[in-house]
DNA sequence: AGCACGCCGACT
DNA sequence: GTCGGCGTGCTC
């Protein structure tokens, strides 16, 4: 009999199982992927390690088949997973599965073997089923042609047709007639939803979406294949349409050079997280590129993350110019899984150094020797994932670099509290960019009283002016609302009622230019105009103001012909959108860009002298303990958009409360001030860095009888283990949004010392589940938002 | 994830 | 009566 070895399931059920290694195959490593049997069909696995000895009562079957010459994983990936795992308390299959772009963990695989040496007896075309049955003569020769590099791996076809992308070529409203129901499934899920593959529509609609969409294709509704933000990102030179890039800079101001210095030696010592504080237009990405030729001259990798696929883009841009020749990689989470999977293999077979530029899914590529990791705009809450795995990319880089002994560099205007908070601690390093380069200079920053204005006006007369004004004098102009659609309320004028959603309870967003109602949490739509429910009238009125509206409203208020551009989620579903937008406004094609939040990151418009925030108090009052940090970082960002070139800039907030305290540090763009009054508030109330804090969300559909004994159960289980735990305990209680998609939602935080107690806590809870069926409960630690 | 088993509805 | 839907259960 042959050694045993543990290898770890990527597909449900994601165990570790005992195989033995047969007398034809070759020396086993860790990391390796295999093929192996799995009752009467098989499975991919990953080979964690060689077993002690043979589980009992099982039959051990043999391994079928490798599927690489060398592990593209090494011991070091499986351990990231492995830390990840523990803390998800999930198993490392599952973790594996999610890491791993879809064409590298699945089964559905053929071996071809090479035409010239597949003998008579040998087919050209092997299947893992019929490996299986083949003697063991034919299995040692079949072997001696893998291991000679002539016997291939190919991914089935019909696997393969599945990952191709649909994606939409034309707004609404979509020539198909109104009665083609699949058609306007599909087209509405990927105006929801974004472009996405053919097998995640049949995921998600059915066993028709992927006909249904290739028929759609020929009919011009959709197009299939690769993503336009790849075909954009393969080119590698010419004019970037990701934005210009910044030509390259070496005359370095005397902070940048202290800057440069205080990285080096936390590079030459060991590594570790370094925090760079500098002003909005400091200039942090000259010092990246810097660091990145530091690294890159000591042998070791770099991996460079930003919060989203445009400014990574941008970034990108950069790395080419300055290092032309050099390898360098770009990633994100919206490439298509086969280009996903040609990057994983490639980054795992390099040789040399690497520079790989991306999104937080960048970090989970198999790059060896890594020396930095560098996270721009490191407060930002997209480097969060919430679904699926919920992890944080900066205590995965964190893990990464400290196992590397490589430098991770947290770059920011406004900080992460906690980040800020251990800097000032001394448990990271940190340095202070507190002058923008050249001879830009800060914005001034005025806040506009709106208290008085009537409901029906969205500007005050002294913004429309400024508005006037700059676009008069030839200069741009961004007005920013965090609300998108038309108007967030439809009142019915003939009963009052407005438009709810039946599954949320929320109101639904009016979006004229897609003619339907939405609801911006569950996503579910109607067309307009439509009937009240309640008495049947259709005189409605939009209530309130969102960015499609705003839009509107400045094409009133300036003189015709004013180039006016908006960017939010809507406008941006196709994917090349973004990108559009973004370099036409940059080129000057237009003078006003409106848009949510996606304009206050990181965009560099030399052009824009004014910025206008409609609405300064959103998100200001929500009962969450993050929200005053949230606002500070949003409107300091925003505001940092303004200026960059060589004419100063200046913003206005518009804003009913302008007595709250928080305008005082936002107005002077004062940090520092703004973290001392927080971190204060925090430390009074127990708030995070001064505890742990996790989120369980409890919900089950509304219509669930056993639902709130359910609720009881864990109540009494959480009141029962926290006081050994030191845990505190709020709730459970129902949701702010208390209903979403049709279930009934209940949260409950909790505050304690470490996160183990928290995790064991939860454990208890989550055990204590008589009815896992119908009621979920889940953790979610140090949460983004307790709403 | 696959594949088998098992229990209900609508058809040659 | 059978065919076939998909809920449930198991896999070294």
């Amino acid at each position: 009999m042959g050694d045993l070895w543990q290898v770890t399931l990527v597909s449900p059920p994601y165990t570790v199982l005992t195989y033995e290694r047969p007398s034809h195959f070759p020396a086993m490593t860790p990391g390796l992927r295999v093929i192996v049997p799995l009752g009467r069909s098989h499975r991919m696995g990953v080979v964690v390690g060689p077993a002690r000895e043979a589980p009992s009562g099982v039959e051990i079957k043999p391994l079928i088949w490798p599927l690489e010459l060398t592990p593209i994983l090494d011991e070091d990936y499986l351990d990231v997973a492995d830390n990840l795992a523990s803390r998800q308390m999930a198993s490392v299959g599952r973790i594996l599965e999610i890491l791993l772009p879809r064409g590298l963990r699945t089964a559905a695989v053929t071996f071809r073997v090479d035409r010239h040496v597949a003998g008579r007896d040998l087919p050209g075309m092997v299947r893992p089923s019929e490996l299986s049955r083949f003697s063991p003569k034919d299995l040692s020769a079949l072997m001696e042609l893998w291991l000679a590099g002539r016997m291939r791996v190919r991914v089935n076809a019909k696997r393969e047709a599945e990952e191709r992308f649909v994606s939409l070529v034309s707004d609404p409203p979509w020539a198909v007639r109104p009665n083609a129901k699949r058609q306007l499934r599909i087209l509405e899920h990927l105006l929801d939803n974004g472009p996405q593959s053919l097998f995640a529509l049949k995921h998600s609609l059915g066993e028709w979406a992927p006909d249904t969409a290739a028929k759609m294709e020929g009919r011009g509704l959709v197009a299939l294949g690769e993503l336009t933000a790849d075909r954009l990102a393969e080119v590698d030179e010419g004019p970037g349409r990701c934005g210009e890039a910044e030509p390259p800079t070496y005359d370095l101001t005397p902070e940048q050079r202290q800057t440069l210095a205080e990285l080096s030696a936390t590079m030459d010592n060991g590594g570790g997280a370094h925090l760079v504080h500098g002003v909005t237009g400091s200039g942090k990405t000259v010092l990246y590129l810097e660091m990145i030729r530091a690294s890159l001259e000591r042998g070791r990798s770099v991996i460079l993350l930003a919060p989203e696929v445009a400014l990574a883009c941008k970034l990108y841009r950069n790395v080419l110019t300055h290092f032309p020749g050099q390898r360098t990689i770009f990633y994100h989470g919206y490439q298509s899984p086969k280009k996903r999977e040609r990057t994983f293999i490639g980054v795992a077979r390099e040789q040399g150094p690497v520079i790989v530029v991306g999104t937080r899914s960048a970090l989970f590529l198999p790059v060896r020797e890594l020396g930095m990791v560098v996270m721009d705009e490191e407060h930002d809450e997209s480097f969060k994932q919430e679904d699926r795995l919920a992890y944080h990319a900066k205590e995965v880089a964190w893990y990464r670099v400290e196992r590397s002994g490589g430098l991770l560099v947290l770059g920011s205007a406004t900080p992460d509290v906690k980040t800020f908070h251990a800097a000032r601690n001394g448990a990271i390093p940190l340095s202070t960019l507190r002058e923008r380069v050249g001879d830009a200079v800060l914005p001034e920053v005025k806040l506009v009283d709106i208290g008085s204005l009537s409901s029906g006006q969205a500007f005050a007369p002294e913004t429309v002016k400024a508005l006037r004004e700059t676009v008069k004098a030839g200069g741009q102009a961004i007005v920013m609302l965090n609300r998108r659609g038309y108007a967030p309320l439809m009142y019915c004028l003939d009963c009052g009622e407005t438009v709810r959603c039946p599954e949320c309870e929320v109101g639904m967003t009016y979006h004229k230019g897609r003619e339907r109602v939405v609801c911006h949490y569950c996503g579910l739509s109607y067309a307009y105009p439509l009937l009240c429910p309640k008495c049947g009238g259709s005189n409605y009125v939009p209530m309130g103001e969102g960015t499609e509206r705003l839009e509107e409203r400045l094409v009133e208020a300036l003189p015709e012909g004013t180039g006016i551009l908006r960017l939010d989620s809507d406008a941006t579903r196709r994917q090349e959108r973004m990108e559009e937008i973004l370099s036409a406004f940059g080129r000057g094609e237009a003078q006003v860009l409106v848009g949510t939040q996606m304009i206050s990151k990181g965009h560099h418009f030399p052009g824009v002298t004014l910025v206008i925030v409609a609405d300064g108090d959103l998100g200001l009052n929500l009962p969450d303990y993050r929200s005053a940090e949230r606002t500070f970082q949003l409107l300091v960002q925003v505001a940092g958009r303004a200026g960059r070139g060589d004419r100063p800039g200046r913003v206005l907030i518009q804003t009913r409360n302008p007595g709250h305290p928080i305008w005082n540090d936002v107005l002077s763009g004062d940090y520092p001030a703004f973290f001392e009054r927080e971190i204060g508030r925090r430390k009074l109330f127990g708030y995070p860095p001064f505890s742990r804090l996790a989120l369980i969300r409890i919900s089950y559909p509304a219509d669930c009888k056993n639902g709130p004994a359910a609720l009881s159960a864990f109540k009494r289980v959480l009141e029962q283990y926290k006081g050994g735990l030191g845990v505190t305990v709020l709730g459970p209680a129902p949701a702010p949004l208390s209903m979403l998609r049709g279930r009934r939602r209940f949260n409950c935080l909790l505050k304690g010392g470490d996160w183990g107690a928290l995790r064991t806590l939860f454990a208890h809870a989550a055990q204590a589940n008589s009815d896992p069926k119908q009621v979920r409960i889940s953790l979610d630690l140090d949460p983004l938002t307790t709403l």
